[in-house]
DNA sequence: CTATAAACCTGCTGGC
DNA sequence: TGCCAGCAGGTTTATA
């Protein structure tokens, strides 16, 4: 689930609660969540480890450590971090342990086991995420940027949007949240939208991205905080899985379809093809 | 480049 | 009530 909100909330949480903190050592539950190396060299080159900052750069976290080093998480579709207090019993498919000295515990919990965790020098970086689009949240997005990434792309507009190297960090949810907000049906070819069809959606983009995060991002399934504690966002989502429930602006019902064997859920009345 | 399908995994839901 | 097909927030790889 974790799409740009819910990791960008996340990250917030653990910059305001373990920056400054030292990481004692790392236990790896189930060794494919550590990704390339072998989980013996994960837990050694982290063991010691001060946690200097915290980033994130679409759906990855990034956990700055000292002498260089950065360790990237990806939740992919059903992985979460949570902070635990010490004597807290651990939480069920733990994957992977970070003790810190403090005796607090990150534990990082997937089910699906999709979502990775890796080590790199910092300067190897820009080279891991260098397939990445733009941050849709920051300054030099703007929507004169939008419309010169999408008059490239022969594409649907709702395949494009979910293309990481096009924009970082719009998933299923905020696609679809903001192709609805700004009015604009899924398969339109992205090279087709009209000026004022890209100025609202760089400013639905924005808003449902901002508005995602303001609410702790959105639970559905099993995002949870670094606490523990669901997201509030799916009251504000619109489109996403209200399949046969009214559209709020005009009644009619949410239909889906399958796009890039993806499902895609918009209002067939304001969003016309 | 674009599109499609399958794979990686496990859990939950809805329909019969 | 019980079982099973289908679906799930993501990404990568193979194939056409």
């Amino acid at each position: 689930m974790p799409e740009l909100a819910e990791v960008e909330y996340v990250a917030r949480q653990l910059r305001e609660s373990v920056v400054g903190a030292v990481i004692d050592r790392a236990e790896i539950a189930w060794p494919g969540t550590i990704a390339g190396m072998s989980p013996a060299i994960f837990t050694t080159i982290v063991a010691g480890a001060t946690i200097e900052g915290v980033e994130r750069r679409g759906k990855v976290l990034l956990m700055l450590l000292d002498l260089d080093r950065v360790l990237l998480v990806h939740r992919r579709m059903t992985g979460n971090l949570t902070l635990v207090a010490p004597g807290t019993p651990d939480e069920p498919y733990l994957r992977a342990t970070l003790w810190l000295t403090d005796g607090r515990r990150i534990l990082y919990t997937d089910p699906r086991k999709f979502g990775r965790l890796t080590l790199a020098p910092r300067d190897h970086l820009a080279n891991l995420l260098a397939d990445l689009g733009p941050e849709p949240l920051a300054p030099d997005f703007t929507a004169a940027r939008l419309a010169a990434i999408l008059a490239t792309k022969r594409g649907v507009i709702k395949t494009v949007l979910l293309n990481q190297s096009v924009i970082a960090g719009l998933g299923n949810i905020y696609a679809d949240e903001a192709l609805y907000a700004a009015r604009i049906h899924p398969l339109r070819p992205a090279d087709s939208l009209a000026p004022a069809e890209v100025k609202r959606l760089h400013a639905a983009i924005i808003g449902v991205l901002t508005t995602g995060i303001e609410h702790g991002g959105t639970t559905i399934g099993r995002h949870r905080d670094l606490y523990g504690d669901a997201g509030a966002n799916l009251s504000h989502i619109r489109a996403y899985r209200r399949t046969g429930l009214p559209c709020d602006r005009c009644g009619t019902p949410i239909a889906r379809l399958v796009i890039g064997q993806r499902s895609a859920h918009f209002c067939p009345t304001c969003q016309k093809l």
